[in-house]
RNA sequence: GCACCCGUAGCUCAGCUGGAUAGAGCGCUGCCCUCCGAAGGCAGAGGCCAGAGGUUCGAAUCCUCUCGGGUGCGCCA
């Protein structure tokens, strides 16, 4: 239950009457004004702005946009569950909700428990979610996880709302990168044999997670390509060197609890069963005149060495908002990786999704637009692109940045990181900062058990919730089964100020869930979690002063039913926003 | 040179797609522990929302420009 969406529909149908009364058009957009929580808890309960929003429409029939909130307000005043309803301001409309309409709150949510905040309006629009697409040539490192953990909230977020949500990892098997790799497997195979092999060459990737491919190359082949002059051995190698990788990237998520349905090879694009599918997509261009053969002029900025101006394939993405035309094939006739994304993004689309979310690193910001001008160009404008940037993470242990030389491929590991402190605290810090600024993760702060550790202060919350259960359990034994007795209780008992602050808060979870999978943006979640967190304490808290407000009144059961009510509901909040976070809700912390 | 992102308290950051007197944590100042969990609590100081225009009932939020920081700028992915 939404008790802002509640008033938004009778407001709006408020204003259906009133234009039924042919004093606003027929065609006013009801969807255009908001209700929301005011800032000041002495305006009331809900405001909504929606004489001033429609204050153009109302010019003729109303003097001014406050004349409108009267009636709207004269009109809510009628409802059963409206204590009062005011105008302020400029035409704010106040309403102070009846304690009878937060008791059927309450006890709605509480039936619901966990699913509490979904959204009831139940959407079936397909989602693809791509995140990761880390390369498979090494170890991911901290800044992958951020994408990793966002993509994965982000994913789930969407799932809980409703959607039909598919998490898809694009694995980058196709370039010269990959042939890197092989022959970096190379040089391990042939030090697996035995072979003194030194320094591993410039330009090879040195890293020592190799080693291993080496060896289970050197089982497999024995010494058949020790000593080769060509290099038949590179296809073999490529593949054997891919397939390790993506089994230590997938290890690695799966540290994080993240795992994808779908692994899209970049390869299969040009040799899978269907054919060369990079070529159709470019013929399905082409078709539509958006491929052309011509000339671009030299990039500005830093000059390029070896520029060569020559005709070339381009695709017409400034019809569609992107600077210049984009190149689709390299001067050897191979396709360029723009070509094979667009071929990429083109099977997103012939397979039913209706939005696509990309998920990609804060420097492959030049890349948004040609992106989105070629999804626009292979929808005709039908499916919608958003590509979210993940910031760079900078690496702290108490404040002091952690060392990284990445010429000697050592590097801190996504891995490491989440071994030395757990999966919670990396997804929870990642998630609580917005995804385009930069991160700073503490290893000696995410640990803490204190109140400025967030991940600590939300999980904490939790356990004490629980912590509440079992107190109860023991100092009133002989009371009703909580559970079932929980959703009956007396709400109307709940007047301290502190519990109507709860529960104005547990109220919002629903608008939370509904914004942050509208703009895409977990954080929203985490925040919302830490604010309901801090609630909980603060309550607790006074009950130390005033014992009164504590939770558990033995002599007292009715009151006590009611508060373990609103303790409950927080806890179900607390579990399921986490759930969504991917962190776990401890039962107890000590 | 161009594009994108960012600029909010001393520091790290929120600000619910345009709402009312801009918030949190840390740090700082001053109080508070016999008490369901003090791994805390309460109160206070601290702001030209980078700057200047514009849009309107109303702007930290939208538009333009300027300044400052980051990222990127055929045949890398």
């Amino acid at each position: 239950m939404n008790i802002f969406s509640d008033f938004h529909a009778r407001i709006a149908a408020v204003l259906r009457g009133i234009i039924g009364s042919g004093r606003l058009p027929e065609d006013l957009d009801l969807a255009r004004f908001v209700v929301e929580p005011p800032r000041e808890a002495a305006h009331g309960d809900l405001a909504a702005n929606a004489a001033m929003v429609y204050a153009k429409e109302a010019k003729q029939a109303f003097a001014n946009p406050r004349q409108l909130a009267v009636e709207i307000a004269l009109a809510l005043s009628e409802d059963g569950d409206v204590a009062e309803a005011e105008v302020a301001g400029p035409g704010f409309i106040n309403i102070r909700l009846k304690p009878e309409y937060f008791g059927r709150f309450l006890s709605e949510a509480l039936d619901e428990g966990q699913g509490y905040g979904r959204p009831e309006t139940s959407r079936e629009t397909k989602i693809n979610v791509e995140y990761v697409s880390a390369n498979p040539t090494g170890p991911m490192h901290v800044g992958h996880g951020r994408g990793a953990v966002f993509g994965d909230a982000l994913a789930n977020l969407l799932a809980f709302a409703g959607y039909d949500v598919t998490r898809e990892y694009y694995i980058n098997d196709a370039g010269a990168q990959v042939d890197v790799l092989a022959r970096s497997a190379y040089m391990r195979y042939r030090e697996a044999l035995g072979e003194a092999i030194g320094a591993i060459p410039e330009g090879l990737y040195p890293g020592d997670y190799l080693k291993g491919v080496g060896v289970s190359l050197a089982q497999a082949h024995g010494d058949r390509h020790q000593g080769a002059d060509g290099e038949e051995w590179l296809e073999d190698f490529r593949l054997a060197a891919i397939g390790a990788m993506m089994d230590m990237i997938r290890d690695d998520l799966a540290a994080l609890n993240i795992t994808h349905e779908v692994f899209f090879s970049e390869r299969s694009l040009t040799r899978g069963p269907e054919g060369d599918q990079v070529a159709a997509a470019i013929a399905f261009l082409r078709a539509r005149g958006l491929v052309y053969e011509g000339r671009l002029p030299p990039p500005k900025g830093q000059p390029v060495e070896d520029w060569e101006d020559r005709e070339q394939t381009l695709f017409k993405s400034t019809d569609f908002g992107d600077d210049v035309d984009r190149p689709l094939m390299k001067s050897d006739g191979s396709y360029t990786y723009f070509a094979s994304d667009i071929a990429y993004h083109k099977t997103k689309i012939d397979r039913g999704f209706a939005v696509l979310i990309d998920v990609w690193g804060a420097d492959h910001g030049g890349y948004v637009k040609r992106m989105a001008a070629a999804v626009k160009a292979l929808s005709d404008s039908a499916v919608s692109l958003d590509v979210k940037l993940c910031q760079l993470v900078k690496l702290m242990r108490g404040g002091e940045p952690v060392k990284m030389s990445k010429r000697s491929g050592d590097f801190v590991t996504l891995r490491e990181v989440v071994d030395e402190v757990g999966v919670d605290a990396v997804r929870f810090m990642m998630l609580f900062r917005k995804n385009d600024a930069v991160l700073e993760f503490d290893l000696a702060k995410v640990i803490e058990q204190s109140k400025d550790n967030p991940v600590f202060y939300v999980q904490y919350a939790h356990a004490r919730a629980q912590s509440v259960f079992r107190q109860a359990a023991a100092a009133l034994p002989d009371l009703d089964r909580p559970a079932s007795a929980l959703k009956k209780a007396d709400f109307s008992l709940l007047t301290d100020e502190g519990e109507g602050r709860l529960i104005r808060v547990l109220a919002q979870y629903p608008r939370v869930i509904e914004g942050a999978a509208l703009a895409h943006e977990p954080h929203r979640i985490a925040f919302y979690l830490h604010d309901l967190a801090s609630e909980l304490h603060a309550q607790w808290t006074r009950g130390k002063d005033q014992p009164q407000l504590r939770f558990i009144l033995e002599d007292n059961k009715g009151l006590t039913i009611a508060r373990l009510a609103l303790v409950a509901l927080v806890a179900h909040i607390l579990a399921s926003g986490l759930a969504l976070l991917g962190v776990s809700a401890p039962d107890e912390m000590r």
